[in-house]
DNA sequence: CCCGGCTCTGAGCAATTGCCCGGCGTTTGG
DNA sequence: CCAAACGCCGGGCAATTGCTCAGAGCCGGG
């Protein structure tokens, strides 16, 4: 009897999740149907749920991606986590990933409420930066994380923050400093400079910290890109860096190395764990290591990257 | 541009789908997290479903079962209609049925609303009560639409009024006559009686009639129950009839036949088009033709039946 | 047989949801 | 180039939903 009893609600649990959801019809209707309380109406249809008798399926490339974002955010503790579909044609192209960083960086600007947001460099960024549209944003404070001087003396080519202040003529604080200075010593006198300590204070403050993540191996874009030499490189390598932060390599563990280049570097140093929202974007084979180090140090609290990526990043 | 804010568009869409209905987030929740106004994210979720992004899976037997029931209602324009699950071990039993018209029955006699139940014979009309718990109904009023004496005299064993009556001592009024007579000057004078134009008149005001349905063939339960002659059967076939309701012999269109046996039949008449609710509770491949000739007729403006049952009215 | 504990029920209320409205930006036609 | 038309947006309100709570019915133990 207590089987026959269980299973006639299970029955009319189904018969309400289907009016519910299938028919459509609300809880009052289904209660008039099936001749019970509008009350245990609502208990049926969520019984219906959690017996799982009925499946929500959803058929579009983004809920895969929501599953691997919401493992992630459980997994590393995010706050903010967002995963792009790969495109297959190109899978290292950062188009999905940046699109969903600019799409991040466009809410943070169109809020009302004033905010300061730090960014750091690199291709990522500008292709983030590029997914925006003009719009005035006179309110909010952009800094940078990064010196905006290359080795070469010229302007980066990748400066995210420059290309931002364009679009959105909101005030901006960039960093008027080579990346890389010659001496710890010269860097110490350099900090002390007005502009700078000024770019180091609002930058402390900042509501949102978006920045790449960059592998440190042979082809690291640090090295690529003249920032650093070989025996530069070879040092960090040595010294146990897997990748880097707005310059600041980091070991396997996330651990900011102190030593080697990072004595020389002029960007603002990130706090670990990251107290504000500090939203790393990257994707590929090539950054796995650099992105679980950036993770597992909790530099970052919020990851933006695509489906492959997230896949292995699960993956242990 | 425009496919590309449709796609962005259909994309959000589907994230607040997921986050709705996957995730379980409120409106508000997907809002905050999605950085639109509440009243788009529910924009957004009602899209998902709008464009089917999400589709609901009901992993239930009853789901089929449901499905089928809306068609039938929807194509024979019926007030009430139930589909049980067809019983694979015994096809023609009408278990599933019986226990759907006695739910119907049970929620109707526990209803505050005092209410008029007029119902029919026959086993299933029998197994129907059988579902039925004790229970002190005295509100309600019970009434036949058939003749409770056998041609042998005794009570018909499948009097289903008085084991209701039984079982919840409501007020009820049998139909004390034979359900066929010897002529229709008989019938007349019968149905003079007060007693029996007592039942008639309150069977006009039933706000339920729960009837069977029953063949018209070499098995006709009317023929076989020792009713009707085996001449009178093929009299009634010649004159077309396929099926019959609470006595009442139907052509395959489902009016009811002016002559043979209908002529002595001591039955309620039952208005076509029906008027008060008026379900037929019947299964089984042979009994199809008399359900289709009772939907036709709109003898019925109800109908309780079995899956396979449901499917074949379906196939035209 | 009676009692305590348990589950289930429906009333009522607070939160959530659906939808209508005026306003604004964008597009199309003149 | 302007103006009308269209569609989208967020505010606000009514309907719907989820949930708490007290009470009723049921079961098992003494």
């Amino acid at each position: 009897m207590a089987s026959d009893n269980e299973r006639s609600r299970l029955d009319d649990a189904a018969r309400a999740g289907w009016l519910y959801y299938i028919a459509g019809n609300t809880q009052d209707e289904i209660a008039r149907r099936l001749k019970v309380s509008r009350a245990t109406a609502q208990r049926l249809v969520s019984l219906c749920l959690s017996e799982r008798l009925i499946t929500f399926r959803l058929e579009h490339p983004i809920a895969a991606c929501m599953e691997l974002a919401a493992r992630l955010q459980d997994r590393f503790g995010l706050v903010h986590c967002e995963v792009a579909p790969t495109n297959p044609a190109a899978p290292n192209a950062p188009n999905g990933v940046a699109e969903r960083a600019g799409a991040l960086l466009e809410a943070t600007l169109r809020a009302d409420k004033p905010a300061i947001i730090a960014i750091g460099t690199g291709r990522t960024m500008r292709a983030a930066v590029e997914q925006i549209p003009p719009m005035d944003c006179p309110n909010h404070q952009l800094v940078s994380l990064v010196g905006n001087i290359s080795p070469d003396g010229s302007a980066s080519f990748f400066d995210a923050l420059a290309r931002l202040t364009d679009l959105t003529k909101a005030r901006h604080y960039p960093m008027p400093l080579p990346v890389f200075v010659a001496s710890e010593a010269e860097r110490q006198q350099l900090l002390k400079l007005g502009p700078v300590s000024r770019v180091r204070a609002l930058a402390a403050k900042a509501d949102l910290n978006l920045v790449g993540i960059g592998q440190i191996d042979q082809s690291a874009q640090v090295y690529v890109d003249g920032f650093i030499s070989h025996d530069e490189l070879l040092e960090m390598l040595r010294l146990g860096a897997v990748g880097e932060v707005a310059g600041w390599a980091m070991d396997a563990q996330g651990r900011v190395i102190d030593g080697g280049t990072n004595r020389r570097l002029t960007s603002v140093p990130l706090p670990a764990p990251a107290r504000a929202l500090t939203v790393g974007a990257a994707l590929g084979r090539s950054k796995l290591p650099a992105i679980r180090a950036a993770l597992k140090g909790r530099i970052i609290n919020g990851l933006i990257t695509d489906e492959a990526t997230a896949q292995a990043l699960l993956k242990e």
